[in-house]
RNA sequence: GGAGGAAUGGCAGAGUGGUCGAAUGCGGCAGUCUUGAAAACUGUUGAGGGUCACACCUCCGGGGGUUCGAAUCCCUCUUCCUCCGCCA
């Protein structure tokens, strides 16, 4: 059932990659923005036609951004002109002061007054302007690289490789949850008790399993390059907007309101956030951070059939991978990210596929994205355990992350991040795949990490 | 939580109403010298907007105010430091 596809859908030829940009622009209000206004403008046609693989016609919002960045720049130019000329009236006051032309000065004076006004009017008139600019620019999702196949919903999302093999399993096989309970290793009733639905609570070797996956996550990582840290779990709104969360994904945050603080839906955000605002040299490259969180997501509005056990959860952990990279290098970093969570999976030996995610199914953020996911097979189906995305220059905008290239111009780098791995997911198959009658065996490269080898 | 002090360019650190986008030092970059390196010397070196390119405009923790004019004065918020209290 599971046979090697070609490894060559990860060679991507990086000419191909669009949108690869030369210039950078910051609207004069220093706000961040989403997909570059220059790229807009020099881009509008392709940008729309990409859009539409995500199903969306962009048409009237680019006009639009286009038509306020227009006006932005002509008001803009108007109140430069006015302010360069009480600039040049206020020096000519000082002037007139210092050699004691007091009279000239005060008669100078009172041709301020309009200009003074003007600027005034303009000034709000260019803060409104670029305010709708800002919104109508938020609303805008990534582009998506040309490989991104159409398509409306998962079921569009492409296989593009398969390995592994499926356990057989006893005819009695169990779904993970009733394991959790045959075994006594993860309690979703207490959970329930001292929170709510969606936190689990994870005992004895439960307990034991799940630190020792995150500890060999965390030394797979390290062995790869990737710099272990440990962050906040709750960020500022500015950290929301720098990775994308917000505005768009507001609702799928937990807001703690009395400090005005967001509980992190991942590592992403505050990990990639550590570069916010920073001004790299090429020399830099690549940067690569691990770190273990938990996660917390409200799913708001995701109930049914599929929710059971730790297939979604409230409160989760994860491992994750970001990278920092030159433009130029940032999809040979995805294809290295893609194999480095395949090794993980192999050492696991779990069945899994990969997925190269369809336009409708692609985040609000990533240009190009690829799903693991874990063949459960008491359950019969496949669990996303990790998403590996590339965002070329979507975040960094926000982030006002950049570079020096070497013309000593600033560029925007581009950011990435993968999951490696998604706790419950990867427990979940570990505990389906390897029942026997004997009880749950470890994979074998956890056992130093748990200390047993089986849970009976 | 209470009382004080502070926030300036990559870093350190001047500047208390006018030609200050900001002295000076360190660091960085380029050059001279050198077989090479170091040292020394010379030049250069913040981020954005805007322009074909200039001009020009904005930014001295954030926001607001006073003034013809603010890094400098006032208000406010945030952060950091010192002392006291409390505490894992």
């Amino acid at each position: 059932m599971f046979e090697n596809h070609s490894k060559s859908v990860f060679n991507i030829d990086p000419k191909s990659i669009p949108f690869n940009l030369k210039k950078t622009y910051f609207c004069s209000l220093n706000k961040t923005e989403m997909l570059q206004l220059q790229t807009i403008r020099e881009k509008k046609d392709e940008i729309i036609t990409a859009l539409k693989k995500r199903n969306i016609d962009a048409s009237s919002l680019v006009n639009g951004v286009l038509e306020l960045d227009e006006k932005r720049r002509a008001t803009q130019t108007r109140l430069d002109n006015t302010l360069a000329e009480s600039n040049k009236l206020s020096k000519e006051i000082g002037m007139l002061f210092k050699s004691g032309k007091a009279q000239e000065a005060n008669q100078l004076k009172e041709k301020t007054g309009t200009l003074k006004e003007t600027s005034k009017t303009l000034g709000e008139e260019l803060g409104s302007i670029s305010e709708a600019l800002q919104s109508l620019l938020y609303q805008i999702p990534n582009a998506p690289h040309e490989s991104v196949p159409a398509g409306n919903t998962e079921e569009d999302n492409e296989e593009i490789f398969k390995e592994g093999d499926v356990p057989e399993l006893a005819t009695d096989a169990l779904p993970h949850w009733e394991l959790a309970k045959k075994y006594d290793i993860i309690d979703f009733e207490l959970g329930v008790k001292i929170t709510g639905a969606g936190f689990p609570v994870y005992k004895g070797k439960g307990a034991r399993l799940q630190r020792a996956l995150i500890s060999y996550f965390l030394d797979k990582n390290a062995e790869a390059g990737y710099t272990e840290m440990q962050v906040p779990h709750l960020v500022n709104e500015a950290s929301g907007y720098g990775t994308g969360q917000l505005p768009d994904k507001e609702g799928q945050m937990y807001h703690v309101t009395a400090d005005d603080l967001y509980l992190i839906p991942t590592a992403e955000v505050p990990v990639t956030n550590l570069l916010r605002d920073e001004i790299l040299a090429e020399s830099d490259f690549p940067i690569q951070y691990t770190a273990y969180t938990p996660c917390f997501r409200r799913e708001a509005g995701s109930y049914g059939a599929h929710v059971r056990g730790l297939n979604r959860l409230h409160q989760f952990d994860k491992v994750e991978i970001v990278r920092v990279e030159h433009p130029d290098k940032s999809y040979e970093a995805l294809d290295a990210m893609v194999e480095h969570v395949k090794g993980i999976l192999r050492d696991l030996k779990l069945p899994y596929r990969i997925l190269r995610l369809c336009g409708g199914d692609l985040g609000f953020t990533s240009a190009l994205t690829y799903d693991f996911e874990v063949f459960s097979t008491a359950q019969d189906r496949w669990l996303e355990i990790s998403s590996v995305s590339n965002f070329e220059t979507y975040q960094a905008n926000r982030l006002k992350l950049r570079y020096k290239d070497e013309n000593g111009k600033s560029q925007l780098a581009h950011t990435l991040n993968g999951s490696s791995l998604a706790l419950p997911r990867v427990l979940a198959g570990i505990l389906e795949n390897y029942q026997t009658a004997e009880g749950i065996k470890i994979p074998e490269v956890l056992v130093p990490y748990c200390g047993f080898d089986i849970i009976d």
